[in-house]
DNA sequence: AAAGTGATCATG
DNA sequence: ATGATCACTTTG
């Protein structure tokens, strides 16, 4: 068993819905420049499904922004939105398979860009691979789960509006 | 309801 | 080079 495995839980190589359900419950370390960690359990989190997914960013393929959806599970997506709120995401899926799952909310910090500003992430920290300045810790919680469309994704077909591809922490 | 804010991507 | 478009949040 590599460390490897140890850094990057198995259930990210399944599907984004797969990994973002699973992903609720779990406990996000970030460990800032100066040593200090923040833990903030993930109560929200939503699915973007490669190429196929109009909502994902990687519909329109690949560019420079998107690069890092292909690669390996357990890749960093950080990038700014609206000039102001760097939003988190986590790459799933099988490598060159453009999935990730963004991290929604968190204990504390309900709303992708409040808790990127909570934990200190920025973009500095996209492309990077979990494990370093940020980790998933599974302390055993398991959070019944609700499903509901997910949110801002106006541009996206119908039918992908209407996925259920959001999950909360009941 | 609408502003605030800047990277990114498709145009030219 | 310019312009549209944002996986949002706060304020009124």
């Amino acid at each position: 068993m590599s460390s490897l495995r140890k850094l990057i839980p198995d259930y990210l190589w399944l599907d984004a819905p797969g990994a973002a359900r699973a992903l609720v419950g779990k406990v996000l370390v970030r460990r800032l420049p100066d040593g200090t960690e923040l833990r903030a359990r993930i109560t929200q989190t939503e699915a973007y499904l490669g190429e196929a997914d109009t909502a994902c960013h990687a519909h329109h393929g690949r560019t420079k922004r998107t690069e890092v959806l292909y690669h390996r599970a357990g890749t960093l997506y950080v990038y700014l939105c609206y000039g102001m709120y760097w939003m988190l995401n986590i790459v799933t899926g099988a490598e060159e398979d453009p999935q990730a799952v963004l991290i929604r909310g968190v204990e504390g910090a309900e709303g992708p860009g409040k808790l990127t500003k909570a934990l200190g992430i920025t973009g500095e920290l996209n492309g990077t691979e979990l494990g370093g300045a940020l980790s998933i810790e599974d302390d055993g919680a398991k959070p019944e789960i609700v499903c509901a469309p997910r949110v801002g994704i106006g541009y996206a077909s119908e039918d992908d509006q209407r996925r259920l591809w959001r999950f909360m922490a009941k």
